[in-house]
RNA sequence: GCGGAUGUGGCGGAAUGGCAGACGCAUCAGACUCAAAAUCUGACGGGGGCGACCUCGUGCGGGUUCAAGUCCCGCCAUCCGCACCA
């Protein structure tokens, strides 16, 4: 009892342990299939310069906990780490540096696994995958060729940022207000022929696959929302004295009598087709070059003023009653969404009722409300209202008008039901050096024609300069003697492509990786696909919410379809982490003089304050502001479960004044874990060590319980102080404690008594009190309070009393 | 603009519609100490009262309910993402 423990010294208890795991490959995942399994999944880093960011422990650890408890509840566990290395910042960095981003690569993972090592995770580093290893992104590749072999990958032309200055293609993230980046020139768009998979072939399987998972809520919203589905019609207006039709989508066929101009995007192919014809071509050219100079962000913009030029010399026919009204050009149509071109209908759309009302069009009300007058403002409420200046659509509901006009649309074959989506082909294509080569070579007899599986993997060559050409080609073009080829059909002269694949690509399926990572014969094997998929649980960053998740759904979904993978969906289950502040609550970053480096914190207080301060910081959803005396203050919590060796008796069972708080503890971690509640877990195991202290005692059985539940947490001190009171064999191997229900409740409980709704006295009753009984002792403990006519009286076992009084 | 979230003490944050502020931090007081630190114990939303107590209080304005931080309607403010950063 009065024995003084030695200080708890983190830095050499978790050097030790973590030296034991390794040897004893603690967190290795089975190849037994006949164990349950559990597979645990956290995003793979991208292995930046500036190593790990306190940002990154959070998920990691969160998971961490969840792999950890399950393999004390019998599962086989994966719970796997690997490195999403292709990307820009490092190839920058060798242009920059003049290294090879290879080499750059491999001391960037070496430091970040040093770091991820440090804090003591349960990965099965056996398992580790790197993006950037040719024996990975042969897969890539594979699948690649999948792709393309099944129709979903396919050339077109589609514009990139071009620097006027460096000449090269830049990232979004490069251009900043429109210039470059680096040497402040004008950026542009640029049109270029590029590589785009057809990710919206699965617009609807992508969606309907959100069905049967467990996604958190915002997450599933953001998927559905960027894919974006709606239904309305296509509708053809004729061009005025030409053949061709002017096709525009729209969701409100049932506004098309009250259409008064069209709009197409400054881009539209027609504005070539008619040059000839347009009389206000250099007007319309102006205009054109400015729109190339906007993102799709400020042009679509609704707050800024609308701009746009009227087309001189063409004109559109409006096929519902043959009016003739003028099309426009404007920079908030984009030809990336629907047809290019829109028929404006002033009255009902915002939009279009601001471009009106500034360029004097025409503005005509289809739909009548009450107290609606669309000369004052646009009027969208599609549920009240009634159809009117709109011939046999009269008097109709807008619901009804719709399906009735798109029925005549389709009688007279001038336009058809349309769903459209939101959801954009993925521009595959990077003019980079650092990423996967695409395996295809370009023959002038046979067009594109794959590379044979038997040549995967088809690795990036060595090359002097990483720095895209000038002429808007990758750094790969200028390698003549790989580029020049011949053709895998007739062994003609042929040339390799030589854009190279986004970031996005080796992350689309590295999970699958994980199951079977060594195997040279296949991405991974049957039995390890068949047994370990889907993820059960995947958490990451809200910013991955729409493209890594919707990319990587979509190449498994067809992969499901091709055989390769048997579940439809990746991801049984997908939660979100929310993101750490600096102290000042700003983002973290090295301009604002706000960040904290993970390694100091384990210098100093060990790995395993910096784990349970990062649980314990907030809810897991929410950002949350670093703390440098937070910190402390759980590494005061950890030096007090520590020290309560000192209070250790020699019982093995639960005293039994705290046996129910026990028990009410292990309930309330255990739930906790499962439902991202780290910080009332964390809460509820202080709690318990308060009373423990109150008490001045702890008896073995509930020492045991503690460091068992606290293990996820802090797996360093908890092992450690498992071994030195010899509590028997390994604390990681130990079986999960075990509550009782009934003995969570406590016998004896306060509650609250009310004169309507108030509180105005406290009772203490037996749990299993009746009704009458507690009514009575209330009213006894309100005594003079209770004045007037009692209308009702409520009682919330073991909750509350409250009387009505009038 | 489109989409997603958040708002509770001095601070981080707890609260299946049922005693708002668990737990932690900071602060103050006490114990220990020659002293300090560390540690242990206690107090700790605002206003009022010597006092058992009274009263106000969860961004703002309404509403539903015996009872609202929680549900509904309308605002305000802040943060994040927007397809070539990952």
């Amino acid at each position: 009892m009065s024995r003084v423990s030695k200080p708890y010294d983190p830095k050499q208890i978790e050097k030790k342990w973590q030296g034991i795991w390794d040897v004893e490959k603690a967190f290795a995942a089975t190849d037994d299939y006949s164990k349950p399994k559990y597979y645990a999944l956290v995003e793979f880093p991208y292995p930046s310069g500036q190593g790990l960011h306190v940002g990154h422990p959070r998920p990691y650890t969160a998971l961490d906990i969840v792999a950890r408890k399950r393999r004390m509840q019998g599962y086989n566990v994966l719970y796997p780490m690997g490195w999403d290395a292709f990307g820009l910042p490092t190839e920058n960095y060798a242009i920059k540096n003049k290294i090879h981003p290879k080499v750059v690569t491999e001391n960037n993972v070496k430091h970040f696994k040093d770091q991820l090592h440090s804090l003591g995770y349960s990965f099965d580093w056996d398992r580790e995958v790197n993006t950037t290893d040719p024996t990975y992104y042969k897969w890539t590749q594979w699948i690649f060729l999948k792709l393309f072999q099944a129709g979903l990958a396919y050339k077109s032309e589609m514009p990139i940022n071009w620097c006027t200055s460096c000449k090269v293609g830049l990232a979004n993230e490069e251009v900043v207000n429109g210039v470059c980046e680096r040497c402040g020139s004008p950026v542009v768009r640029k049109v270029k022929s590029q590589w785009m998979l057809k990710i919206t072939d699965y617009a609807e399987k992508l969606l309907e696959g959100l069905k049967d998972v467990d996604y958190i809520e915002k997450v599933k919203t953001s998927q559905i929302n960027w894919i974006g589905r709606s239904e309305g019609a296509e509708v053809e207006f004729s061009l005025k004295d030409k053949e061709d039709k002017l096709v525009v989508y729209t969701t409100r066929p049932d506004t098309l009598f009250g259409a008064t101009y069209m709009v197409v995007s400054p881009e539209h192919p027609y504005i070539e087709k008619y040059k000839d014809e347009i009389r206000n071509w250099d007007e319309i050219m102006a205009y054109r070059e400015m729109a190339a100079r906007k993102s799709d962000f400020e042009r679509t913009e609704l707050a800024k003023e609308k701009t746009g030029v009227q087309i001189d010399g063409l004109s559109a026919i409006d096929p519902v009653n043959g009016k003739e009204i003028p099309i426009w050009i404007s920079d908030y149509v984009l030809m990336s969404y629907g047809t290019g071109a829109i028929m404006a209908v002033p009255a009902h759309d915002e939009r279009d009722w601001e471009f009106a009302k500034k360029f004097g069009l025409p503005i005509i009300q289809v739909v009548d409300g009450e107290n609606v007058d669309v000369q004052e403002a646009a009027f969208t409420d599609v549920a009240t209202g009634k159809m009117v200046n709109s011939g046999f659509l009269d008097g109709m509901e807008v619901a009804e008008a719709k399906r009735a006009i798109i029925d005549w649309l389709a009688e007279q074959s001038v336009g058809h039901r349309k769903v459209n989506y939101k959801l954009r082909d993925w521009v595959f294509s990077r003019q980079r050096y650092w990423g996967e080569p695409i395996p295809i070579v370009q023959c002038e007899k046979c067009g594109y024609v794959p590379l044979s599986e038997s040549e995967l993997p088809l690795e990036l060559p060595e090359v002097d300069s990483y720095m895209p050409t000038d002429n808007g080609e990758s750094p790969l073009a200028a390698m003549t003697d790989w580029v020049n080829t011949t053709c895998p059909c007739c062994g003609g002269p042929a040339k390799r492509e030589t854009d190279t694949m986004p970031q996005w690509a080796g992350s689309s399926w590295y999970f699958l990786r994980y199951t079977d990572p060594h195997n040279d014969q296949a991405l991974a094997s049957q039995e390890a696909l068949d047994y370990w998929l889907p993820v059960d649980w995947y958490n990451g960053g809200m910013e991955h919410t729409t493209l890594h998740l919707l990319y990587s759904r979509f190449w498994h979904r067809f992969l499901y379809d091709n055989q390769v993978v048997p579940c439809p969906e990746p991801y049984q289950k997908r939660t979100s982490h929310g993101m750490i502040l600096g102290e000042n609550g700003e983002k973290m970053s090295k301009s604002r003089g706000n960040v904290v480096n993970p390694d100091d914190i384990v210098a100093e207080y060990g790995a395993d304050t910096l784990r349970t301060y990062e649980m314990f910081i907030g809810a897991f959803d929410l950002s949350a502001s670093w703390s440098a005396e937070g910190v402390r203050g759980c590494r005061r919590f950890l030096d007090r479960v520590w020290k309560l060796q000192d209070m250790l008796t020699e019982e093995e069972g639960y005293s039994d004044k705290l046996e129910t708080k026990l028990h009410q503890t292990i309930k309330k971690v255990s739930q906790d874990y499962e439902a991202l509640k780290y910080n009332t877990a964390i809460a509820a195991m202080m709690a318990l060590i308060n009373d423990f202290y109150k008490e001045n005692q702890v008896t073995r059985g509930e020492y045991k319980t503690l460091l068992t539940l606290l293990n996820p947490v802090a797996p360093h001190m908890t092992e450690e102080l498992w071994e030195m009171l010899g509590f028997g064999g390994r604390l990681y191997q130990t079986s999960w404690p075990e509550y009782e229900e009934a003995k969570t409740v406590e016998k004896k409980v306060e509650i609250a008594v009310q004169i309507n709704g108030k509180t105005k006295a406290t009772v203490g009753i037996d749990i299993e009190a009746d009704k009458d009984f507690v009514l009575a002792a209330a009213k006894e403990a309100l005594g003079d309070k209770l004045a007037g006519n009692i209308v009702k009286e409520i009682y919330v076992p073991g909750r509350i009393v409250n009387f009505v009084v009038k």
